[in-house]
DNA sequence: ATAACCCAAATTGGATCCAATATTCAATAT
DNA sequence: ATATTGAATATTGGATCCAATTTGGGTTAT
């Protein structure tokens, strides 16, 4: 008998690895807006020539990430206060809609564990983990979805917004009040109520942005 | 004094002129679907040695335009039934948004450039130019809106579906119907009626696909 | 002292070369 | 005849080197 082929390395790329570490930097905030990623640096951070560290950072600018500028090389995004409001909007706009398609299709273990998630998003105490802890909740909700370019779309979104949101998240109460809004719409999913799920998912997104600007300096 | 520095050159990089040209070539249906982008002959082509392929091939990655596979190079992308529906139902979702954002922000000229490319379009009888036509038009309309990343969004699922919309155009009456829609949605527009505007935008999307996937194979 | 200028250092963009992997096809065993 | 093996070829991934451009500091002229 044939054995399966399983495919035990796989290693992935340099670029990959290089533009996987980026990323994480970048939207974790360990990486400044404005910052400049220097080739040579990052080259020498990962043991690896300035090949895979170009490939990643085209990637990265395609993802809106960074921008680069000819023979000065690239730095990390920022948002302007009108572009932040803009990418919550569309996150308003999508996100609604997976969790609408999510709901009829969620098994007993995915309810499972998004209950876990949004418990142990709630039970967090350390502000280090609750920028991942409320990525984790989301994506358990929106795992059961198969419409993937719409999710696609707002991993990015939210990839560009997560400095923010985790900002949001320390501010006044947004911690309570996102505990208690996934709760909603955990609950929402459980009843099988779709139409009540996506609303409120869009009021979720829709009060992180209006308690955000709230405290932006233009407003 | 001194003169102001201005990029008389304004050369883009090799590796932009690729992914440009690449690009092109891969929504207007000049590269067939799966064919292998081999980055020694597209090197050969352009003149240049694969470095600057190579990055143009991760970017159109980034993009959904061509998929790799680790040492064994990229192809171009296709999409299922599945993935063109949800592609269109993701346009659906975002273009009348824009539409509604753009109609109270359109200028006189803006105005008069959306008509010209709406006659421009329903005069047209060279089938090969009427995804470009068809584009423009709809860019004209967009232009005025300060939606910056739902146009992305836009742009990205329209290039994802070009060879999709211009099969669509040269089916039955495709084109007379296109025509017409767009004189509807220019016509709420001059209105400032950026509700009905919006709405129609949605119907002539949706409109699209239904006409799309009817004759499709799986349906 | 200040501004213009010029040259060296730093940095990015691209070319060439080498390594790793996949593919093809002929040779061989069953 | 068919399946398997293995070497030759093709192709991609990455390292090193060179060219083009920017940046920063020192020099000089006013």
């Amino acid at each position: 008998m044939k054995l399966k082929s399983m495919d035990i390395s796989a290693t992935a790329s340099a670029s990959t690895l290089v533009f996987d570490a980026l990323r994480k930097a970048i939207i974790e905030g360990q990486l400044e807006e404005g910052e400049p990623l220097r080739q040579d640096e990052i080259a020498r951070l990962f043991n690896t020539s300035r090949i895979p560290v170009r490939e990643a950072i085209s990637r990265l600018q395609e993802q809106g990430l960074v921008k680069t500028q000819r023979y000065k090389g690239a730095i990390v995004a920022g948002l302007s206060p009108q572009e932040t409001e803009e990418i919550f909007d569309l996150r308003a706009l999508v996100e609604p809609e997976i969790v609408r398609s999510a709901v009829p299709k969620m098994s007993k273990d995915q309810l499972a564990l998004a209950r876990e998630k949004c418990a142990a998003f709630s039970a967090s105490t350390d502000p280090a983990t609750w920028g991942d802890l409320n990525r984790e909740f989301h994506e358990a909700l929106y795992g059961a979805s198969d419409l993937k370019f719409f999710q696609e779309i707002a991993d990015n979104a939210i990839d560009r917004v997560e400095r923010q949101i985790r900002a949001q998240l320390v501010m006044s109460n947004g911690m309570e009040r996102a505990g208690r809004e996934h709760f909603g719409i955990l609950e929402a999913c459980e009843k099988g109520d779709a139409e009540l799920a996506a609303r409120l998912t869009k009021e979720h997104i829709q009060g992180a942005k209006k308690s955000l600007l709230a405290h932006l300096p233009v407003g």
